[in-house]
DNA sequence: AAAAAAC
């Protein structure tokens, strides 16, 4: 039923296509989309802000798009964490957009698909602040995240946005592995907010030291990681069981930047019927402030060389820098690499311990570290303005087909770059047919043009590109 | 042959 209403909704958007694609360029066009009653609203403010994001509101839901935060009912205390710890002035356009659909009644479920570094996290952040009541001691909001170091990320925004409104958050995360933690007798959850990754949450339910009773609002965080197969897919659907069979007004909202077809199918499906979503074309997904390049290496040696000479060369004057690698195995050897060299760098990847993972990314974060080796642990959500610099030191590839390339996760890791709207450089570094292969297959996937660094060994020719980036 | 969470 669903499905068929979506197809409906989606076919009759075709139709207004033209009409979008032939405004002038600045003159960008947010569609509304009523299943009921379709009607496009041109008088949107926020046409010409960035690129289109297709909206599909469903049933009756008022649809309003929030100039000011003040337009959205939220509390004095919510307000001033916004202004003044947030330091936020007006919403974003995503926020402008999804604000008001996760706060209206009847309080419908969420598909939200927006760019990278666009504001995601205040999205989700704020709705549960603002929907948890603060005079009701239990769990009412509950957030999932894919690792660690996100749940952290997302609970210290919650803190901080949170601070004036009393509004207490518990981060639902694992420790290291050792006999104490198996065995240690944990107390109920009292916090009113919850955020945390699949095992402990999972755990947490079952050991019913999370109680369900009053929840109201779950968020995926990374959505379509939190719900594909090769990722967390079976704890996801594990928790909403738990969540189904205790209580069924629960808002389900699902964030990411990126949702495959094969996702996108599946995340409408364990929505309720009746829900909201908001999507943007993958040709328009991969942020135009980040400039990327491409550069032919003979050798695994060369791209250590490319790293040295031609980017850790210019030291601090480029901002930090993450270098993503494919396994822990490699970011151990291409840090003892650099380290050797004489570098200052650090790594960070999944076999380490968890306190060694909270200083190195704490590290970062103070600016007391300037680039950073990470396997795709990092590869999503990690927020740090300065970062200007992302080098794949190995392209992404997909966990059952290393000939094919993963996209969702070139564009999350090319995402760690630019944050919110500043500029940014990739480097991909290459070597051997596949890797070109790989490269021109994403190249193909978003409809764009990656420019060749000409030479590796020529350290005009990356001064050239990093200055056309405005890193230089 | 694999990033990630966690027991």
């Amino acid at each position: 039923m669903a499905e068929t209403a979506a197809d409906s909704v989606i076919s009759k958007e075709k139709d207004y296509a033209p009409a979008s694609t032939s405004s002038t360029s600045e003159e960008k066009v947010v569609s509304e989309i009523d299943i009921q009653n379709l009607t496009i609203d041109d008088s949107n403010k926020f046409l010409d802000e960035d690129s289109n994001i297709k909206i599909i509101t469903s049933g009756d839901t008022p649809y309003r798009s929030a100039f000011t935060f003040e337009e959205l009912n939220l509390s004095p205390q919510l307000l001033k964490g916004l202004y003044v710890e947030m330091k936020y002035q007006k919403p974003s356009k995503i926020q402008a957009i999804s604000l008001p659909l996760i706060l209206d009644p009847p309080y419908l479920d969420l598909i939200a698909q927006a760019h990278n570094g666009s504001g995601k996290t205040a999205c989700f952040t704020l709705g549960m602040l603002s929907r948890v009541d603060p005079k009701l001691k239990a769990p009412q909001a509950l957030c999932c995240c894919p690792t660690r170091e996100l749940a952290i990320q997302n609970s210290e925004v919650l803190r901080k946005m949170g601070k004036y409104t009393g509004i207490t958050f518990e981060c639902a995360i694992g420790g290291d592995f050792t006999t104490e933690t198996r065995i240690k007798k944990r107390s109920p959850i009292t916090a009113q907010v919850v955020i945390g990754t699949p095992g402990t949450i999972k755990r947490r339910m079952t050991e019913k030291t999370l109680g369900l009773s009053y929840l109201m609002m779950l968020v995926f965080d990374e959505a379509d990681h939190m719900l594909a197969k090769e990722g967390f897919k079976d704890d996801s659907l594990n928790m909403m069981k738990h969540i189904g069979r205790v209580t069924s007004h629960c808002q389900v909202l699902l964030f990411s930047a990126t949702f495959n077809e094969s996702v996108k199918k599946f995340a409408a499906k364990i929505v309720k019927g009746n829900h909201n979503e908001l999507f943007v074309k993958k040709e328009e997904l991969s942020l135009e402030s980040v400039i990327q390049y491409k550069v032919d290496c003979p050798d695994e040696l060369a791209k250590v060389m490319v790293i040295k000479d031609q980017i850790l060369e210019f030291g601090e004057r480029i901002g930090q820098t993450i270098i993503f690698v494919r396994t822990r195995n490699s970011a151990i050897m291409l840090h003892r690499s650099l380290v050797d060299l004489g570098y200052d760098v650090t790594t960070i990847q999944g076999a380490l311990k968890q306190e060694d993972r909270d200083k190195i990314v704490k590290e970062f974060k103070d600016g007391l570290t300037q680039v950073l080796i990470s396997t795709d642990l990092l590869a999503r959500g990690f927020d740090q303005q300065q970062v200007n610099l992302v080098i794949n030191y190995n392209l992404p590839v997909k966990y059952d087909h290393s000939t094919e390339p993963d996209c969702e996760v070139y564009l999350h890791r090319i995402g760690r770059a630019g944050r919110f709207g500043r500029k940014g450089a990739v480097f991909n570094l290459l070597c051997g047919d596949m890797d070109e292969m790989i490269m021109s297959k994403i190249e193909t996937h978003f409809d764009m043009k990656i420019a060749k660094v000409p030479d590796w060994r020529n350290e005009e020719d990356f001064k050239a590109a990093m200055r056309s980036a405005g890193l230089l």
